[in-house]
DNA sequence: TCAGTTTATATGAAAATTCATGTAAAACAA
DNA sequence: TTGTTTTACATGAATTTTCATATAAACTGA
C-alpha cells in the first residue's frame, strides 16, 4: 500500500519507524496496565530522579496541562509522589513511589531486551549509524 | 536534562527525532489552520488516489474510528470526498475535493523544501543512511 | 441457497487531550 | 521596597480520541 506523496517524506519515515518500534513494546506496556505516556512518565523517572512537570512534558513530548493531569491520575494510583518545589514553590516536582518503582522494574528489563532485539535485526552496523544519525536529528540545528 | 533511562533507549530517540523533525513543520500546518492528522489525510491522498479509512488509518498511524471522525469533519470542511466502495459496499472511499487539493498543495512544497533543509542540515553522508536505516526498520521483521 | 464467520466501517459513552486563561511565585527594575 | 514582567503550574470548557460494540456487507462451506 503506497501511502503516495509521503512514503518518501523523511518526517513520515521517521514516524512510521518510531510507531513500529513503539507499538512492539507498548503491547507489553498494556498488559502492566500502562498507557503508552505513562509508562514514558515511570521511565523517565527511573533514575532516582525527581523531575518538575514542565521538565517531565518536554520529555515524554507531551503539553504541560496532559502532564499535570496526567501525573494527578497517576498519583492517585498510586505511582507519583508529588512535592512543592523547596527553593521555588511554583514548581511540582514529581518522583516515583516504591509502587511505582515495582511497577515500572519489569518493564525496564523487558525494554532494553526488546531494544537489543530491534537492533539485532537490523544488524550491527546500521545499529550504530542509527542511533548516531538520531543524535544529530535531535540535537537542535547550529 | 537528562532523561535517564530513556535517553540512551532506540525507541525514544525515535520519537525525539520524529517529535522534533514534524514539530518544525506542524507548526506551518497549523498556520493553515489543520492539525497534523488532517495535514497526514490530505498528504497521504495527494496523488489523485482513492483510500479506504481502513488504508487511511493505517497510513496516518492513527486508529479507525479516529479516522472515521475525523473523516467525516473533513468532509463537512469541504476538504474531502466519500463514496461507497462499487465493489465491497462496506468500504468508505475517501478522495480531496478541489477545495482540499488547493488546501494542501502549497503544504506539499513547503514540506519538500522542509525536507531537503533537514537532510542538507544533517549532510549527505548522514542523509542518506538515514533513510536507509529507516527503511529497513520500518520493513516488518523476517 | 443458507447458516456461520469474517471483514469494513460506524457509533455511543467514557476518557484523555487541548486551548485559553487563571493563579501564584519568582525575577527584575527603578 | 514596590510595581512590572516573567515563569510554572492548574483548571475549565470544548474538542478529540479511545474502547467496546453495533451494523451490514462479503465470504465460506455444506
Amino acid at each position: 500500500m503506497s501511502a503516495g506523496f509521503i512514503d518518501d517524506y523523511l518526517p513520515y519515515l521517521l514516524a512510521r519507524a518510531s510507531h513500529r518500534i513503539s507499538s512492539e513494546f507498548h503491547a507489553v506496556v498494556a498488559q502492566s496496565g500502562l498507557s503508552p505516556l505513562e509508562w514514558r512518565v515511570l521511565a523517565s523517572l527511573s533514575g532516582r530522579v525527581e523531575r518538575s512537570i514542565g521538565e517531565l512534558a518536554q520529555i515524554v513530548l507531551a503539553q504541560q496541562p496532559t502532564v499535570t493531569k496526567l501525573v494527578v491520575r497517576m498519583e492517585a494510583q498510586g505511582l507519583l509522589v508529588r512535592r512543592a518545589g523547596p527553593t521555588d514553590r511554583r514548581q511540582a516536582l514529581v518522583r516515583l513511589s516504591p509502587a511505582g518503582r515495582r511497577k515500572v522494574a519489569p518493564l525496564l528489563r523487558r525494554a532494553r531486551t526488546h531494544e537489543r532485539q530491534v537492533l539485532a535485526a537490523l544488524g550491527p552496523a546500521h545499529a550504530q549509524d542509527l542511533k548516531r544519525v538520531l543524535d544529530a536529528l535531535i540535537t537542535p540545528p547550529a
